[in-house]
DNA sequence: TGTACATCAGTGAACGCGCGTTCACTGATGTAC
DNA sequence: TGTACATCAGTGAACGCGCGTTCACTGATGTAC
């Protein structure tokens, strides 16, 4: 809970996303916070114990993010399709409103470069997508049962296609230099919704 | 055109793909190729050159494969709805034939690491996202004509779209582990295509 | 209340290997005359 | 047709720096009695 490996984290974290993580020395993490290579070697027995934390680190706090963002939707809506509809909103203008675009998902930087870590890291980033399948395909059920779907679709493939719709987003929003797109991307995959629960 | 330098970049393509950029090691590439290092550096001025080279090269198989697979949907059919749909079945059917699932995306991963190249690099991959942009843009501009959208959309985003669903399916593909996810996203689209032009 | 000891959050110096890069050289093939 | 030269596709050895990692140590704070 030291606030120095959490200041270690924030910049790994930044310098992971920019350029990879064999392209992240630690000798730029201690010169931007100020400590000496032992110290980083105090809050991490090595490297990749840096990788571990840093994606446990993200995942959370993307878990907790989708838990509020939905429950504040629920709290304006009574209907599951409405406080749906209202949640994806909110996370496009959430996204709308970062100055500098999503810096970026973790989860999708470490798929890229899977073979530089043990399995636990990657355990942890199957285990968060699966994770996110689950949290949406639950939503869509109950969405389902009131309105039944007007295309023939499974709801596993309509829960991933959220996670890839966002992570797509960052692909082409950082690859173009368009920090717009992600979250007009996410306004996509509301407008898909809206067709399939309730028609065109 | 060697067939030497081919090798190298064969392997190379794979290696970053797996390990990142900054992960993969001239070292590494070489004994697979079986030359030694200067054997490299004849073909590649620097580590840089090969990063450019590999970009180029990907960015226009990619341009091929659309090219030659959209002819050939357009072949078997007249209107040009149908002309994409028939090319989107194609692309998901060639994804799901793929034994190990799609090995990635290079635009995709040069933006995970775009701190590591220089301008040149990262122009490539710009250019060709905006290439796949207008190329589909234009597709759907065609298709408007005759089938007014039934759902408020702008034409550049749901161009983009198929852009991200590609690349965000590849992410859930390989962060899961599951194979099929790339294939069944890229239907996903096509069934939002079908109800945006068609109606549900 | 004072003393002994333990833990926390680091420091400083050294190590050695792997990395990208350079440079002088070479043997096989192609081209000019 | 033979010889001189150029180019192609590499080889082999060396270099030096940056990287992750280790180890013995330290000063400040916390805890037991």
């Amino acid at each position: 809970m030291s606030d120095t490996r959490d200041q270690i984290l924030d910049v790994a974290e930044s310098a992971v996303l920019d350029k990879g993580f064999a392209g992240t020395t630690i000798d730029e993490l201690i010169a931007a916070v100020g400590i000496t290579k032992s110290g980083f070697f105090y809050h991490f027995k090595d490297k990749s114990a840096l990788a571990k934390a840093l994606l446990q680190r993200y995942v959370e706090r993307e878990d907790r993010l989708f838990d509020d963002l939905f429950a504040r939707a629920d709290e304006l809506n009574e209907d599951p399709l409405h406080g749906f509809l209202v949640g994806l909103k909110m996370l496009s203008e959430l996204l709308a409103d970062l100055p500098n675009g999503h810096p970026g998902c973790l989860v999708a930087a470490v798929c890229y470069q899977d073979r530089l870590f043990d399995r636990e890291v990657r355990d942890i980033s199957a285990g968060a997508m699966l994770s996110w399948r689950k949290r949406f395909r639950q939503r869509l059920d109950i969405i389902a049962e009131r309105y039944p779907p007007r295309l023939d679709v499974d709801l596993d493939d309509v829960a991933d296609m959220l996670s890839a719709i966002a992570d797509g987003g960052i692909v082409v929003s950082k690859a173009t230099g368009d920090k717009t797109v992600m979250a007009r991307q996410i306004m996509m995959y509301r407008q898909f919704i809206r067709a399939l629960f309730l028609g065109a």
